[in-house]
DNA sequence: CGGGACATACGAAGATTTTCGTTGACAAAC
DNA sequence: GTTTGTCAACGAAAATCTTCGTATGTCCCG
């Protein structure tokens, strides 16, 4: 049979281990980065090798891109944050919540109280699905 | 040294790991459960003993209680739902989304749009935390 | 040219998590 | 009392995730 090896999309990125969210989150907060600069912003005690084959796997599995032109490659995620984020937090609703946003969202209020401003930031959000939601 | 084996609690139970978290699951949904019970509830293809095993270890970690009373013993969640859930979401939030509470909202909602009802009983959160923030 | 500093690649060890096979105990049914 | 079914208890294999050691290449400087 047909081997698929040629579609457009190599495959649905799978979900990030917990070692490559934290350099995901590297990646979003400072860009582009070389394996040294996510390495050292990663306040581990890991070695060098460690990060660097890591980002070697993710690379492999199309978490992120890299771009060769240097000597030092740089690294980049794949899919924008967002998209990630919704991905692990719906995956964690699935798993851990009954699938019930409202727990959640108690789960991380309660575990890290946010601001007022946040909060606000928040109802707006709320405002928006609700529209969006009743729609029609 | 002291070996410390004789203070009150025995250790800060671990966050879970996934299939931990599909057993409390379980355990949430249903109460006090055997492992029949929870093996049953768990549409998985694995077998029996590793449901077994798993909830063995669980009891050993602390993550879950049990009775012996009965020839099959009757598991429980240690620790009460909402705790354990706003442990995991912290954890993620602290990992994933840069302490940002907005953004694993955002997630989530995006991730499962949820009902007018669900949004309202956020809404009464929201108050509930600006209220207890906003004191002093 | 000859280091030294720093990079990628990659195999394989280590750790952790998940799965399973086997054993022995117990009880109800035959 | 023997068979049959279900259970807990392990030990250890299997799978997955993380870490590291080492080989090798390149650039820059003296």
């Amino acid at each position: 049979m047909a081997s698929r090896s040629l579609s457009k999309e190599p495959v649905p990125p799978p979900l990030p281990t917990d070692a490559e969210i934290a350099i995901l989150a590297v990646l979003w907060r400072q860009g582009a980065s070389t394996v040294r600069e996510v390495h050292d912003a990663l306040a581990k005690d890991s070695g060098y090798t460690t990060t660097l084959k890591l980002m070697q796997l993710m690379f492999e599995k199309g978490l992120v891109v890299r771009n060769e032109r240097y000597r030092s490659h740089l690294y980049e995620a794949r899919a924008p944050k967002e998209q990630t984020q919704r991905q692990i937090a719906g995956d964690l609703l699935k798993r851990a919540f009954e699938g019930s946003a409202r727990s959640l969202v108690l789960g991380a209020l309660a575990a890290q109280p946010a601001s007022g401003k946040d909060l606000a930031e928040i109802r707006t959000l709320l405002d928006e699905f609700e529209k969006r939601g009743e729609k029609k």
